[in-house]
DNA sequence: TTGTATGCGTTATCAA
DNA sequence: TTGATAACGCATACAA
């Protein structure tokens, strides 16, 4: 069937180990023996197992990625630039979509120490899991802390979550309403709402945070939202999707934005701004997170003894569009 | 390290050839052995590793997955059913993004074929690549001919493309225009163009098409489109995406739509529906066609001596909504 | 400069 | 019911 290195070996005329070296450019070799062994290649249509390479070798040069799912734009996104990234520093990525499950996700990580891989990137807003501390497997989280060795990369929530509120009071509103997804103890994702408290705090004006539990009761906790606070002048959403969804409640129940109530999301993806470009939002630095958080995994793996940080925290620029003005 | 197979039997007292029964519950197993040989494994914490398996088994589990880019939300919704039904099934997914260069397909394709892949789902708008007839290894294209034995699902574009005219024509449109993205031979999104062309000439109205080739003269195609074309009162643009374009442009014209132009998207994903629920669209069955896909590229891996049908399409929906009215 | 022998971790074959 | 041995395809140590 395919090639093997043997089949070269033959076809040119020398052993295994030569044509090895030829691969791998590894040690003395004669520019005719290379020649022999380079045409055999190319007549053959040869390229090395990699299987048997990583067997030996102990190096698979595949990632483990950890997401929620590539279906959401931020983490397709997000995904889209690990991967590209990953790919052109001669690493393939395990696509693991866990779907905010943590079953799911610690079958993935079982998954993937069977399959060797030289690193993982995780990121799920859930519980950080014990299971991610692995001896010996080097792993990156992204918004989301797992464990104090576990290195973080996230962009500065806390930050994002200050400009949008601070630019919500400063458009004259005062009955602002922050609204979160799903509880998430762990994730840097919280200091959005920290930040939008402490920021209405010291405006003295009062807070109040809901949160959307499950996919099914959303539409009618929004619609309570309006109904039990007629006088909400404001929403910061700490997704664009959530902002979406107020955006739709609020037509529905023929509340202007944002003359009556003024709205602000938070990621600003690519399809964000081509779909809804009138959302005034925080943006992500998303491929300035896939480039940090490669980084410090390969640094890891090729493990150089520099020093990783613990936590990185980058910058987020707020976007003012129309549901703010 | 790592624990081994053999590490297991030293501790359970018994030879690797039996625990490798017990792991793979074949052959005749003492129970008292059986017992031996699971404690062992828990107290190890053994697991096995799956790149020997491969290298032995001829079999890695793993599917290559080439789309453009997850960034995009119709492909990132697509592999996302791809790996979780993949996942369910025992495969893994290593994801590439081709970015829609033959270039990067190329790179991938080998790269997958390096590490022994059992399998290739394929889709990208461009031209089909020979390339991708590899003896021996299966390969489903989607929305994509790559060759007249690799067998192509994708939804019924002609319908939907039929649908989507008629549906401008019904509102009352009859200078229409179709936006494609760049021109992709091979590919059954053009059926979508065809069925326009098809549906204006049974209505004899002229047709008129228009292709968005580089992203960076998009805006100013668009902003000739409606220069040039001044009496235009419908648009069926070929994604939502473009449709997307398309709004903004109109909008930073002072042109009203629908009342001035009616415009028909095409894709309906999840995020669309979410950020931009005010575009009527084509809704293309996603989750359906990630199935199917899988499913004819396990029959070809699997290989039962089941016929496997060169093409399958599937239904899709129309959808709509305020672009429309 | 090149070749031989060995091992990576697993499973299948065959013998015990 | 269990164990010793060989083989998967490759790359290294060592010898030539």
């Amino acid at each position: 069937m395919k090639p093997k290195i043997e089949d070269v070996a033959k076809l040119a005329g020398v052993s295994p180990t030569t044509v090895s070296r030829v691969l791998n450019n590894r040690g003395y070799i004669g520019e005719k023996t290379r020649q022999k062994v380079d045409e055999a290649i190319k007549e053959l249509n040869y390229y090395p197992n990699e299987v048997a390479r990583s067997l030996f070798g102990k190096k698979t040069n595949l990632l483990g990625v950890i997401f929620p799912t590539t279906s959401n734009p931020f983490y397709g996104q997000l995904i889209f630039h690990l991967e590209t990234l990953a790919s052109s520093l001669g690493y393939k990525v395990l696509l693991c979509n866990s779907q905010g499950r943590e079953d799911k996700e610690i079958e993935y990580l079982e998954m993937l120490q069977r399959h060797q891989v030289d690193g993982i990137i995780a990121g799920a807003h859930n519980e950080g899991i014990e299971a991610y501390s692995i001896p010996g497997l080097p792993v990156v989280g992204v918004d989301r802390y797992f464990s104090d060795t576990i290195p973080v990369v996230s962009s500065d929530n806390y930050e994002g979550g200050r400009l949008a509120t601070e630019l919500l009071i400063k458009r004259g509103c005062s009955t602002i309403i922050h609204i979160n997804g799903p509880i998430s103890l762990k994730t840097p994702a919280n200091l959005r709402r920290k930040a939008y408290e402490d920021v209405m705090k010291e405006h003295e004006l009062p807070h109040l945070t809901y949160e959307m539990e499950s996919e099914e009761t959303e539409e009618r906790v929004l619609q309570q939202l309006f109904d039990a606070n007629p006088k909400v002048d404001g929403i910061f959403a700490s997704d664009d999707i959530i902002a979406s969804k107020v955006l739709r409640v609020a037509k529905t129940k023929g509340i202007h934005i944002p003359n009556q109530v003024k709205l602000i999301g938070y990621d600003g993806t690519e399809t964000q701004q081509l779909m809804l470009p009138e959302l005034s939002t925080i943006l992500q630095p998303i491929k300035l997170i896939a480039e940090k958080a490669l980084d410090l995994l390969i640094k890891q793996i090729e493990g150089g003894k520099e020093e990783i940080p613990y936590e990185v925290v980058l910058p987020i620029t707020l976007l003012e569009s129309e549901t703010t003005r």
